[in-house]
DNA sequence: ATATAAAAAGACCTACATGTCTTTTTATAA
DNA sequence: TTATAAAAAGACATGTAGGTCTTTTTATAT
């Protein structure tokens, strides 16, 4: 349902949490290295989260990516708003121009329920808490 | 989260119930008009379902797409399926090579019922009951 | 038999997601 | 103050979904 770049996204967002927990500010060839995602372009995408203000950076020496205040929980939401767009969570799934409760496209009334269990969860879902699964290693980030 | 090639295989296949109903087989010049989408890509479409055994076709003269046994229902699932790949609804939410109940990614326990969720609704849901949905006028088909 | 109207087939094109390479900028260590 | 290590930036390349055009095949009406 997502997209590549949205799960690079997500799993380069985690390790970088989980690192400054550690008290380290991972760069992108590390963090391409542990997700494994391709190097230049996971570069790309973590500059588009800065952009986006979702992570902070810094250049040079001893530079790499962090989250100025890691005690503020970033959704999932935020992130997949970021990458996939704001429309995201709202195009009709039949793929109908105007589809509401009003005018309804023959999937609407089925769609939207399963729509809004994905939308609450990923507003329920944060890097914070994913990360502390893979800590309590009730979850893995692994690829292998 | 459905491609736009599967929105335009599920309204021409819904169009073209609706027209058997009526005694015609219509061709893809006026499927395509109906649904509103591009025309010589919605044939590609139609005759990729054709091959996938969803949906009959005769050339010729007053020929057309129809369905054998209108009476047998095609799922929504068996159309997303033809379409998506068989993958659609295996593979990991968090892009991990391998993820299930035993090594799961930080995701797969809040992504698994959403995505039941969505299975169990395009197993549920036919072709059959999205024409009638518009034929009850309980939805419709047009983008306007 | 022939003309016609339809789908089938396949070459081709376009836009966008994905991915790579090179150069520039900048913070810090030495 | 110079060298270095890092991100930023942007040009370039590839892959795939989406879309168009032309030719071939075939069923039917005449």
């Amino acid at each position: 349902m997502l997209g590549k770049t949205t799960e690079y996204a997500l799993r380069a967002l985690v390790y970088v949490y989980m690192q400054n927990i550690k008290g380290k500010r991972p760069g992108y060839k590390e963090i391409s290295k542990e997700i494994d995602s391709p190097e230049q372009f996971t570069a790309k995408v973590l500059q588009n989260l800065a952009r986006a203000e979702l992570v902070s950076s810094v250049k040079g020496r001893g530079g790499g990516f962090f989250f100025d205040e890691p005690t503020n929980p970033i959704t999932l939401f935020k992130v997949i708003e970021a990458v996939e767009g704001k429309e995201y969570f709202s195009k009709c799934g039949f793929g109908l121009k105007r589809c509401d409760a009003n005018n309804p496209c023959p999937l609407h009334d089925n769609y939207a329920p399963v729509r809004e269990a994905f939308y609450e969860m990923v507003n329920k879902m944060t890097i914070q808490s994913l990360a502390n699964k893979i800590n309590k290693h009730e979850a893995t980030l692994s690829r292998i």
